[in-house]
RNA sequence: GUGAGCGUAGCUCAGCUGGUUAGAGUAUCAGGUUGUGGCCCUGAGGGUCAUGGGUUCAAAUCCCAUCGCUCACCCCA
């Protein structure tokens, strides 16, 4: 049996509402602020994620999905949207057109990892790009767009934590301090913080190691030694989510894999999806644009990822969605009259109402048996007594109510139906 | 890339220390009198017990390998 590749998934019919569900709330949400929906390829140039993301990252280091077409040329599968964006904007001059663009994108991506829970090769992202100004009211948006939507959807085990982490030069002279201060405990590190004191320091932050963790709870704090502008603006990042009601920490260990990052960076994270806690996660990034060759434009951004919501969603079971129904389920009571049946399913199927009929040329009872499963209003019966005198009968499901109607007007039956389907 | 656990009907699982035609619930299908659902009842179909090899008189059960899945680490959404 040939079975989906690993990592990978179907999205069965019988889980699409929930995903339907989300994607119109994203929609509806990113509307209200004004975002506009972006799409683009699902690969680009190799070379755009590696300039993007950062040759040093394990995004790029170990995950990507590479390979070479038939010109020979390095494509990827995006692994995650922003460099994506931010090319599609410098490609078309987007930022000549007007100062400050805001996109939003539903999209799937691809990483090269050992699948686990929350964890997929092909997941999807929502998330949006503002590119344009260096605003903090930017970076306090984003925010309360994002846990805007996850509180829609009644997630309760929320946390959101910030950080700033500076503009480059600060960054760089911090993490002198840190090297200082790290270089005489440097033996006690686990093995994989040692590694990271030469390659990223800062990421030492992120190590589970418990005999880290008091190390780093002793070392200075990015937080405290960043440049005064990105102090200022973090100030005014918090108290916009306090005004808005954001229940959020400072988490002063909050760095993030990803290089373009700089000043705001943000995470919100659930109790409830297995150790792959973070729901969501973004941050500023004023140079990445000019790394990729745009004008120098400033820029913020997050990406949330789908199945991880969902996860949490089921597992705190906060999604009540309407069961599935349909309006009419037209029953044949003679073989003789499928055809006739098939052509009154077209007739009200061209009126929007929702209709099913048999094809397995089965009997009444089955027919019946098959309406109440798929949750029929109506059911509407063409043949037997009723038919030799020229009257279809038609059934209220709920109450179990029958009315004959006159074959030469399905036009009553129809508005009989509208008029009580939506009880 | 590393580690651990698991692979028996569509789905959820039982099958004790190896013993003869592999079970249940659920789902599917057909019936329960002449043309009507939900509950209930009866019956039917459906499994090369992941695959390959080994031990044994005998393997779903023990051993090995392969494949797959799951969870965790790394990292990230």
């Amino acid at each position: 049996m040939i079975k989906a590749v690993t990592g990978t998934k179907d999205i069965l019919p019988q889980e699409i509402s929930r995903w339907k569900y989300l994607e119109d709330l994203v929609r509806q949400i990113f509307s209200s602020f004004n975002y506009k929906e972006i799409r683009t390829p699902v690969f680009e140039e190799t070379i755009l994620f590696a300039r993007g993301i950062g040759e040093e990252t394990d995004i790029v280091g170990k995950e990507m999905y590479t390979f070479n077409d038939k010109s020979n040329t390095s494509l990827t599968l995006k692994p995650e949207m922003t460099a994506s964006v931010v090319r599609a904007f410098i490609e078309h001059s987007l930022g000549k057109q007007q100062p400050l663009n805001k996109f939003y994108y539903i999209s799937p991506m691809f990483r090269q990892e050992r699948p686990q829970a929350g964890r997929q090769r092909q997941f999807h992202q929502f998330g949006c790009e503002a590119l344009g100004s260096t605003s903090p009211l930017l970076d306090a948006e984003i925010i309360i767009a994002a846990y805007e939507i996850l509180n829609r959807l009644n997630l309760k085990d929320l946390k959101v934590k910030i950080n700033s982490l500076g503009v480059p030069e600060s960054r760089e002279a911090y993490k002198n301090i840190l090297k200082r201060h790290l270089e005489v405990k440097k033996h006690l590190l686990s093995e994989d913080s040692r590694k990271r004191f030469d390659k990223n320091i800062l990421r030492i932050f992120d190590s589970k190691v418990e005999s880290d963790q008091e190390i780093i709870d002793n070392a200075p704090k990015l937080i405290d030694y960043i440049d005064e502008e990105s102090r200022k603006d973090f100030e005014i990042v918090k108290e916009l989510l306090s005004k808005n009601n954001i229940p959020f920490e400072v988490d002063a260990k909050l760095v993030r894999g990803l290089d373009y990052y700089t000043k705001t960076t943000f995470e919100i994270i659930s109790g409830k999806v297995g150790s792959q806690s973070a729901l969501c996660g973004g941050g500023r990034y004023d140079l990445l644009i000019e790394q990729l060759g745009g004008a120098p434009t400033p820029g913020v951004g997050f990406a949330a990822g789908i199945e991880r919501i969902l996860l949490a969603c089921e597992n705190e079971k906060t999604l009540l969605l309407p069961e599935e129904r349909i309006d009419l389920y037209i029953v044949r009571m003679d073989s003789e009259l499928t055809q006739k049946t098939f052509e009154l399913a077209s007739y009200f199927r061209k009126e929007s109402l929702k209709v099913e009929i048999d094809y397995l040329d089965r009997s009444v009872k089955a027919q019946m048996r098959e309406a109440n499963k798929l949750n029929a209003q109506f059911v509407l019966f063409v043949g037997g007594e009723e038919y030799k005198s020229n009257k279809f009968n038609l059934k209220f499901m709920k109450t179990g109510e029958q009315k004959d109607y006159p074959v030469d007007n399905a036009g009553e039956i129809k508005s009989f139906i509208l008029q009580n389907i939506s009880i």
